[in-house]
DNA sequence: AGCACGCCGACT
DNA sequence: GTCGGCGTGCTC
């Protein structure tokens, strides 16, 4: 008998071993083996055992066998082969990584599969009546598939327990809560340990192996009644998945982007909670517009957790930033700042770029320097320790010094243009002579994480008055004496190519305006005032901002209404990558013949690539559907590799750029 | 993804 | 003369 094997690795095929007549009784579909692949031991899984005849082995001269099994019983639940192909044609890794999230993270060894522990009933769950309509259809069987909107986020706490408490009736009903950052996670458990004592398991990338391999079998065997875990959560294996919890649903960390597999684990989770006829909730206080979309279609059933603000909430200004030219901080929010540090306030100032300035250009001509290696503009960078300035590259992190004179026209003068935090901290630091100024970025986080750690602690704990940084800063913020949030540099959010720049820019407002309270005063700097994102914020409602948004998107053919790819070509020879690009028209001709509503933009040149030596240009296709969307992957990923040309295709980017 | 082979630059 | 850079190719 033979055993076809998948690898979690970059190739889109399987592979063939011999399977020793000791193991043909025990070897099954989903089960691990260890097995020498090339010249190393890999561990791979079971996809089906046929018999030699039913193989074409023509193209082998020998079959090596299988070394072991490390697995009694397979490890993850039947749907995970079905959910692991739609991922590979959905967001285009091999089939076998995606398997592979389904148990790369599990120990080698397992426990043996222990029964439950016996009912221990802990605290009562908590009483959330702005959520008794929820709680009601959460508590009936699934399948159900609802958004909740949170007003007020230290409400989880309560709400989540609750909902858990009221879904997971059944004596071997199984939960899962996915949170968007590590930090959420101690806070939720302790929340949840009260009502489910003891049950209550805890799942992220940076587990030590014994923890992990608990977890892991924690979640399989039935021990954990709710498991809290990040991303990779949504891969768990579990006993009897019944109610599955997505907080902060549109936070970008669930889509995976950086390392394959790729994929969006809301969108995996809504497929898997489908497969395992379970239940399923999106919460947040600004939710996706992706989301609100599928509440507005019906797919998912919308509950509304209170008012949207008890009281009166923090003051919002938004400051038309070409009435005060030329400055850094207007006068309003000057004297807003004044004010708040000398009533003993804090501040948090929100800078739009890193640096000193985002760019420098010469006065007379124009010239501005860029990175010798990767072309874009450089940032300027003040070193506080010796005042030297430089400039930096904020693509690949290059150095340089600054030039004294301008190389094109010898002119002495430079200017520059933005205002990244090093440059809002002198200009805070010059208004606010007494005051103490933290600054939380990226170049801090280079630096040092604990110097990030130590500036953003020292705001947190109230010994700094003001916080300069970048959005980033935000995050994980706890200040006892915030009364002014400032966004030095709104537009530099909503310019960019972005089709979620909007979306993206009110919910850092609105989180802003959150932490403030109920007191206090968030101001905006705009040199576009008129821009729709300003015209619902005075009010903080997000439904109407988010209604808004998505009849735009359906007015422009954005997600929801469409599925994105976008393919990229890079090369330093500019026919090379226009050929590529060719090809893949081509290739997506066949949209057109179909008679598809599919739409291809681009090709989208960056800003000043006419100047670069190395070439790249992207297309991004609107398609009508998702099978539409998983066509157009599959044709561009099978494009004739061009010599000397870069291929980056990517279904729904988030980034652009 | 690993891992090996393979051909060109600075050093024990 | 070697160590070592990462380009290319293969894995049942």
């Amino acid at each position: 008998m033979l055993a076809e094997i998948s690898f979690p690795i970059p190739l889109r095929r399987t592979f063939y071993y011999l399977l020793p007549e000791e193991l043909e009784l025990s070897a099954a579909p989903g089960l691990r083996v260890l097995v020498s692949l090339g010249k190393r031991e890999a561990v791979g899984v079971i996809l089906r055992v046929l018999p030699e005849k039913d193989a074409d082995l023509t193209r082998f001269k020998e079959l090596k066998s299988v070394g072991r099994l490390l697995d009694e019983n397979p490890l993850f639940p039947e749907d995970a082969p079905e959910i692991a192909a739609w991922m590979s044609g959905r967001w285009g890794s091999a089939p076998g990584l995606c398997l592979g999230a389904f148990f790369a993270h599990a120990p080698r060894e397992l426990p043996p599969p222990s029964a439950p522990p016996p009912w221990l009933p802990g605290a009562p769950a908590p009483v959330v009546p702005e959520i008794k309509e929820l709680l009601a259809a959460a508590a009936r069987p699934g399948p159900g598939a609802f958004l909740l909107r949170l007003a007020a986020l230290e409400r989880r706490e309560l709400i989540y327990p609750a909902l858990f408490a009221a879904a997971l009736g059944a004596a071997d009903a199984q939960g899962l809560l996915l949170v968007p950052d590590l930090s959420f996670i101690p806070a939720l458990a302790a929340a949840l340990e009260a009502v489910f004592p003891g049950r209550v398991g805890v799942w992220h990338a940076r587990l030590t192996p014994k923890k992990r391999a608990e977890a892991w079998a924690g979640a399989a065997g039935g021990a954990y009644k709710v498991v809290i875990a990040t991303r990779t959560g949504v891969f768990l294996p579990f006993r009897n998945l019944r109610f599955a919890v997505m907080d902060g649903e549109q936070e970008e960390v669930y889509k995976q982007e950086e390392a394959e597999p790729f994929y969006h684990a809301r969108e995996v989770l809504l497929r898997r909670v489908r497969a395992l006829n379970a239940s399923v909730l999106l919460a947040s206080p600004c939710p996706s517009i992706e989301a609100w979309g599928a509440a507005a279609a019906g797919a998912l059933r919308r509950f509304d957790a209170g008012a949207p603000a008890a009281g009166p909430g923090a003051e919002v200004r938004v400051l038309d930033m070409t009435k005060y030219p030329g400055d850094i901080l207007a006068r309003p929010l000057a004297d807003a700042l004044r004010a708040a540090v000398a009533a003993g306030g804090q501040a948090l100032v929100i800078a739009g770029r890193k640096g000193y300035a985002s760019r420098l250009f010469c006065a007379n001509c124009g010239w501005m320097p860029r990175c010798p290696a990767c072309g874009p503009g450089l940032t300027l960078l003040k070193n506080p320790a010796d005042g030297v300035t430089s400039l930096l590259c904020r693509r690949c992190g290059k150095k340089e010094p600054k030039p004294q004179a301008c190389p094109r026209c010898g002119g002495k003068v430079f200017r520059d243009y933005g205002a990244g935090t090093q440059k809002t901290q002198d200009a805070l630091a010059r208004l606010l002579p007494a005051a103490k100024i933290a600054r939380f970025d990226g170049d801090v986080l280079r630096g040092s994480l604990k110097a990030m750690r130590a500036e953003l602690e020292s705001f947190s704990k109230g010994e700094a008055d003001v916080l300069v940084g970048t959005r980033v800063a935000l995050r994980e913020l706890g200040a006892p004496r915030l009364n002014l949030v400032a966004f030095i540099d709104a537009d530099a959010d909503l310019s960019s190519a972005d089709f979620r720049a909007s979306e993206k820019a009110f919910q850092s407002f609105y989180g802003a305006w959150r932490l403030l309270g109920s007191k206090g005063s968030l101001f905006i700097q705009t040199r576009e005032s008129g821009h729709y994102v300003f015209s619902r914020l005075e009010e903080m409602d997000y439904p109407s901002f988010a209604d808004g948004e998505l009849a735009g998107r359906k007015d422009f053919f954005y997600p929801p209404f469409s599925f994105t790819v976008k393919a990229r070509f890079a090369s330093y020879d500019r026919g090379a990558m226009q050929a590529a690009a060719a090809d893949f028209l081509a290739a997506l001709s066949f949209l057109r013949r179909a008679g598809d509503a599919s739409e291809i933009i681009g090709p989208v040149i960056p800003a000043g690539q006419e100047k670069r030596k190395f070439y790249g240009e992207y297309y991004l296709v609107k398609a009508a559907s998702e099978k539409a969307a998983m066509l157009c992957m599959e044709k561009a990923m099978a494009l004739p590799q061009r010599p000397g040309v870069k291929y980056f295709i990517e279904a729904d980017p988030h980034g652009f750029h």
